[in-house]
DNA sequence: CGGCAACTTGACAATGCTCAACGCGGGTGG
DNA sequence: CCACCCGCGTTGAGCATTGTCAAGTTGCCG
């Protein structure tokens, strides 16, 4: 069910920004520890608390997200094979926010301990540090995605960047990845009811931008969905510096 | 007009996660250049570009912000002083962003070679992480009150954060800050119209938790207003430890 | 005094939310 | 094997929030 892509899927990420000395994924793939596999809808690191150990998901969907009183939510990031939840943890003691899976997922635990073996590696410690911009220009195009765009656009928006961050793992073949998600869960991520999703969604479908069922998400024309969305790659900031040099 | 604060400012924005040894203090004075003044709704470093010095606030108010076709555009982050622009500019070449004053501002324009030395001392080096991750922390929090919050206590939230920002750096007494900032920028950073924004200012100010004049923001009733906007400053990681721990 | 930018106001339209009900399908227990 | 249940998706109707347009008003600055 949960692919087994272990290490590779991290590799493979972080050579996103720069090959890496043979050495260093060498060390890459001492540190990972035999994965273990998490329920769907389950709490990896709960708010509040002060994980000891960074957590890699090398299979699945997972989520940062914030829960207000009320009871409503918000998710504020997807966390999709290849990334961690908890890297700040070395220096912000106290979690600000909770991650959970949102299908099951496989995940590595890796002590704290060894991701400082890891960052001591220059071209590692840089390759870390560029995974830690991209999330945060990722969480900005999300402001000015939930701000600022129409609920089809915002959905489709969301689409593409999914779409552009499996792929560079290997996960998505031509306009099509598995997007484990209740509509439920897609209301929290854009900021939109869930009614009001699902009738975006339908309108999405009827303009034939996309097929979605049983959790396979097909683009179906990728340009005209980037351009409807406003969709624009620059801030993932993949692809070796060619194009972003 | 704009406070000649200088080095003062940012040293105690990154005491404020834990002391630095003399020697950093002083290094962080050496690094500091003579500032300069720009004047207000200008850009400092515009988006594609790839810049290379490392911009520090001192005084005023700027912003990050990215335009979309339409030519509207969302704010996604404030940078009061104390806030460094352009961090990311060792790993990601190009900027995903704009960089632009909102008022009139003091700004050091400062070496990344200067920078580098600044990272050296591991002191430096983890408050300099800290701040980045605080930065992250509070775009996550923005995203949840763009989300999930309706225009009053969107507005109201941004304005507990300014004003804990703002304290923290010693430019907040009893409730008032200096807020440089047009309706139509505030729009522009909650996500709403601009005659929505103003209609929102009203009744935050008919419930008498505010004020906001000749851009002075009094907080009449902090708890209140808190409350009123879920706020809680969690995110904000301030206070040595003290509360996070 | 004139001009311009920021702020306000009113009226109306569009977008999105809530409530409520129903269908479908997979899983479970009888 | 069937009946039931429950989560998920879907639909309709009415309401709330927010946006747009257009026209003032205010206040500062030249």
């Amino acid at each position: 069910m949960i692919a087994e892509l272990q290490s590779t899927v991290l590799l493979r990420k972080l050579e996103l920004f720069g090959e890496l000395p043979p050495a260093d994924k060498q060390l890459l793939n001492n540190v990972m520890s035999r994965g273990r596999v998490v329920r769907g809808h389950t709490d990896i690191v709960a708010e509040g608390e002060s994980p000891t150990d960074v957590h890699l998901i090398t299979g699945g969907f997972a989520c940062r997200y914030k829960t207000l009183k009320g009871g409503t939510r918000q998710i504020v990031s997807y966390l999709v094979p290849g990334d961690f939840t908890d890297l700040h943890t070395f220096i912000l003691s106290k979690m600000d926010h909770s991650v959970g899976t949102l299908s099951e997922c496989a995940v590595v635990d890796i002590p704290r301990s060894r991701i400082l073996e890891l960052i001591e590696r220059p071209a590692l410690a840089r390759a870390l540090w560029w995974v830690a911009l991209v999330d945060e220009a990722t969480s900005r195009e999300w402001l000015v995605n939930i701000g600022r765009r129409r609920s089809e656009a915002r959905i489709g928006h969301l689409f593409c960047e999914l779409h552009a961050r499996l792929k560079a793992v290997g996960l998505a073949v031509d306009g099509k990845i598995r997007l484990p998600i209740t509509q439920n869960e897609l209301a929290d991520t854009v900021g939109l009811s869930v009614v009001h999703t699902n009738r975006a969604l339908q309108s999405l479908r009827a303009a034939k931008l996309i097929t979605l069922e049983r959790s396979e998400l097909v683009i179906l024309d990728a340009e005209r969905l980037q351009k409807f969305s406003g969709f624009n790659a620059n801030y993932l900031h993949q692809g070796l510096g060619k194009q972003d040099k």
